[in-house]
DNA sequence: GATATAGTTCATAATAAGTTCATATTTGTT
DNA sequence: AACAAATATGAACTTATTATGAACTATATC
């Protein structure tokens, strides 16, 4: 199911927001100011994120700056009680998705909630996302809390391959033919040394783990959180 | 530029729209029903729609579902007298992307416009920003830091290519086909040439990089500042 | 038609990816 | 604890791909 961080300062109105929101089938998460809803993106994968503009700490545009400059794609709707065309103009200029204005008809947030999902979903095709992992095939690359790893492409293919199917066991046998194809008359110790460089590559992502599984092969494990 | 379609049957505000929109640099057209709506998009080629909803012969509901029935996907701002949420609701679940009560502020209107199309097209600007550097492709001119760069017609096509969709991967089968056209019979080792020569005249540059992608291709990063 | 500019090709150098192998380390079994 | 078997690791090596400089060709400009 989809989830939800909702950024807003005033109780009543995050509680009625959150509330309405579950009742609907989302997840929700909660956050009074945008340092808060950066820690919360910090551990657990966010869909989309409503936001108020007006806050302590670190207000909706700011939020929405240092996502967009941390190149996440996640659609942002802004809340505000003000409604002047200069604020609107300040939250599409930053990146922001959609903008409603203050009181908000719960009736209408769903709706507009369910449309930028649909958008973002649909250009999503080929990304694993695991926590604040984000693994595209297409584009070869891995980015992890808005930094960018680099892998050489067997390795890339490789680990794909193994946590596009998590907690399946593959021997090297399997993963040669499919990624080095029928024919190759590579080692399998090759296999090896290539989960040996993922490793070391992306140990600081601590998402997932790759498992030796001894005398059979090797499997990814996407570990949970809380 | 961006062709608009305005769909409006009270003649005033069709005309407020439209020279509205022309002033600031898109081409419009006009159709004061849904039927005239769809004969203009017979005979020409429109990037986003703007449609009342109550008009006689064919409402702005029916505008959209015929469209959507016939697999278009482009753009559709309806806009209403009415603010109650069924309709609301009525419009987005049949498609429409975004929806304005009227009265239309004209200032509003412009920003929900420029949205959707980038949205849509990703490719709303003919001039890239980043940073300090300003890519305009009418010009076909590299500014930075108030200093003009010079590349040749390639050169600049190439780089306007890789720096419109960053981080994202292009073969160069893909760049020769986009920029030398279909039946180029160029060798594909020009294009490395060319990132050469791009590379080169532009070191001063910071604000990006064209990276190498061994055994696939190019894609330009465009860096961020702390 | 001379000159400059842009674009292409090609040979070679440089580099990164992929492989192999020898050795260290870990794991499971008795 | 000792042993065997398997995997991890580091480094050397091989291969494939890209970068580069320069020559060459086409195109535009005067």
């Amino acid at each position: 199911m989809f989830k939800i961080l909702v950024v807003e300062d005033d109780k009543n109105l995050r509680k009625l927001m959150t509330t309405y929101l579950k009742r609907n089938g989302y997840i929700t998460y909660e956050a009074t100011n945008g340092v808060e809803a950066l820690d919360v993106m910090d551990t657990n994968y966010v869909d989309l994120i409503i936001s108020d503009i007006m806050m302590k700490e670190m207000d909706g545009y700011e939020l929405t700056k240092s996502l967009r400059d941390a190149n996440y794609t996640i659609p942002i709707l802004l809340v505000t009680a003000k409604s002047t065309i200069t604020d609107k103009k300040e939250g599409f200029l930053l990146g922001a998705d959609d903008y409603m204005v203050k009181p908000i008809d719960m009736e209408e947030l769903l709706l507009r909630v369910k449309v930028l999902l649909k958008r973002a979903n649909s250009a999503n095709e080929t990304k694993l996302i695991i926590g604040n992992m984000i693994i595209d095939y297409k584009q070869m690359s891995i980015i992890y809390k808005g930094k960018n790893y680099q892998l050489a492409q067997k390795e890339f293919q490789l680990l794909y391959k193994l946590l596009s199917t998590p907690d399946t066991i593959f021997t090297r046998q399997e993963l040669m033919e499919e990624i080095w194809g029928l024919d190759s008359e590579s080692d399998f110790r090759t296999v090896d040394v290539h989960i040996k460089r993922i490793r070391e590559k992306l140990k600081d992502i601590t998402e997932f783990e790759i498992a030796t599984i001894r005398g059979i092969g090797y499997k990814g494990i996407i570990k949970k959180k809380d």
